[in-house]
Parts: C-alpha cells; structure tokens; sequence
DNA sequence: GTAATTCTTCAAGTAAACTTGAAGCCAATA
DNA sequence: TATTGGCTTCAAGTTTACTTGAAGAATTAC
C-alpha cells in the first residue's frame, strides 16, 4: 500500500498517480481540461476523493474506444451533478458509446466495400473513384486546418 | 482549362494544385516527405508531369483510406522502379489495404462485443475490466509520447 | 533537524499533416 | 516596361494529448 495517501484527508496526485497508472503530468492536464477537480489543501497540494479514482478509469476507458478529451468531457459533464459514472450511468453511457462504434464500423465497411470494387479498376480519378469520397475519411490524427475539396469538374 | 501550364515543358504547381484541389503548401509538404519529386526550371520552379496528377491522387485517396504519409510513401517506394501505380499496381496495393481495413474492422467488432457485455456492468476497474485492454485501442490522433501501462495489481 | 521526496506552476517540446506569413525572385499581361 | 500575380525558401503556427524541465515550496523519512 503507498503510504503517502490520506495524511490531510483527501488523496495525494502521487497515490491516484500510482493507482491508475497514469502520469502525475496527465492527471494535471486532465483537471485543466476539466475531467478532475480536486480539491487543495492549506499549502495548495491537490487532495483527490476516492472516487476520482473511478472517474480517471472512466476518461481512460473511453479514450481506449477511442474518444477524444473533449467528447469525455462532454460525456462527463452531461451526468447529472457532474458526478463521477455509476452503474445506472455507465449503462447509458455505454449505449451511447456503442452507437458511435457502430456507425464507424458501418463506415469502414462501406469503404471495405467499395475498395473491393475498385480492386482492379485503377482508374484513380477524382471525380469518378468511388475511393474518393470525402464523406467518409477515416478520421485523421495531427489535425491542422483540413482542406474541404471542392467540386473541380476536371478529369484525370 | 486553367492558362499557365506547360509554357516551359511541364505543369507548374499552380496548375497541379487547380487539379487535385490539394494546395500547393500540401503538394510542397509531400515533396518533402518524398511523395512526388518534381523536375525544376532554369529559375527553380517546380516543373510536375502530368502523371504526378495521378500520383497525388493515389495519396489523397490513401489517406481518405486512413494511411498515414509514411504507410502511402511505403507502399510507392514498394513499385518497381518507385513509378506512379498503374492499374495492375493498384489492384495488388487495393489488395493490401484492403486486408489492413479487415483487420482494423475485426478489431472494432470486438471491441464492441466487449463494449455489449460491459453494458450494465460498470466495474470500471482496470484491473477486471474487459474494455480496459491496451492491446486494442483504437489509434490515437495527437501522438506525443504514450504511456505503456504496467500491470498494476491493486483494484479499484 | 536535515535530507530526500513529492508537490507546485509555467514554459516549451513532441508527432502528424499541413497552413500562414515574410521577404524576395520570376513570369505573364496590359 | 511596369505591374500584378505566381513561385521560391524558411521559420513559425495549428491541433491533440500529453511529457519534460526549471525553480522553488511543502511534506515525509531518518
């Protein structure tokens, strides 16, 4: 068991560091993008409850399917008192998670598809590959502003 | 058609850019990561043949698919003679995606299949929880270094 | 009581895929 | 010929999800 935990009543970062495996340095950054708000205490020391070690398991959980700090947050926030998930929430939370994966994996097999049917076509152009649709892009990672294609009427 | 083309034999980035609808700073970005490599004039002007327009449309296409620039320059210096693909070329790369989107759906089924169970269940601990499972996490946008969890053998 | 940890904040770095802007040269047009 | 617009390079900015490091204060251990 850490022993530096409850001193001050209220858990130390270094032990809900230990705990859930994620760095102290995360954990920071996840309050200042508001998925944790633990309290201080005298000397300005975060104090976290116990239940924030279920509520960073949540964030971690929902990241592993692929969620993005902003819709966690969203998800997090939409709980009534903005309280940490409980069974009866997880229940609705997880249907909710479980639509948003069945669309993708709807979309991904869309474009399964269809590249089957462009196997041994090559034609490679952008206005009549069926390839080439941006609809459905995978989703990209290292955003940057992305480029919305307008409709060019050339050929390749 | 677009005025500025092929005065000093070969298309000017300009005229490549009106084609694919990619902007020239893009095109100029995949020239350094060594996705097309043009010709230049006396004064340093990038000279493009016409079949870079095909060349570029591979890569648009690619990453509509989700490949990352590094995968898609892969699979061009795979080419005999590092040439723009031509049909039969295609069909074989076709082939190759196509298996990797196989495998990216697998593990999206089975994660949903996990997601299912869970439903009701909201352990949320890390250690018991089926979704909990590093192995599988859907790619991550954003990199910076990731942590790799240890096996920590404390419950929630 | 002193040393060794742990904690605090803040600024800057990382990867990906680009964009934006500055400063200056080149080219097509009036 | 002058001007407008396109092209060149290079440095720095953008987003996401963090990490790393510096400088200093608080806490714990011996």
């Amino acid at each position: 068991m850490p022993s530096s935990s409850l001193r001050q009543r209220g858990l130390t970062i270094g032990y809900i560091a230990d705990r859930t495996g994620l760095a102290p340095s995360a954990i920071r950054y996840y309050e200042d993008e508001g998925l944790v708000t633990p309290d201080r205490n005298d000397s300005g020391h975060r104090r976290y409850d116990r239940s924030d070690i279920r509520r960073l398991s949540f964030v971690m959980i929902s990241q592993g399917l692929g969620f993005t700090i902003s819709e966690i947050r969203e998800a997090l926030t939409d709980l009534p008192e903005n309280r940490t998930p409980n069974k009866g929430d997880w229940a609705r939370i997880s249907r909710r998670f479980g639509k948003v994966l069945d669309d993708r994996i709807d979309q991904m097999q869309a474009l399964r598809a269809r590249l089957d049917g462009c196997i041994g076509c090559g034609c490679l152009s952008l206005k009549t590959c069926a390839l080439y649709n941006p609809k459905d892009k995978a989703r990209t990672r290292g955003q940057g502003p992305r480029y919305v294609m307008g409709d060019r009427s050339d050929e390749i």
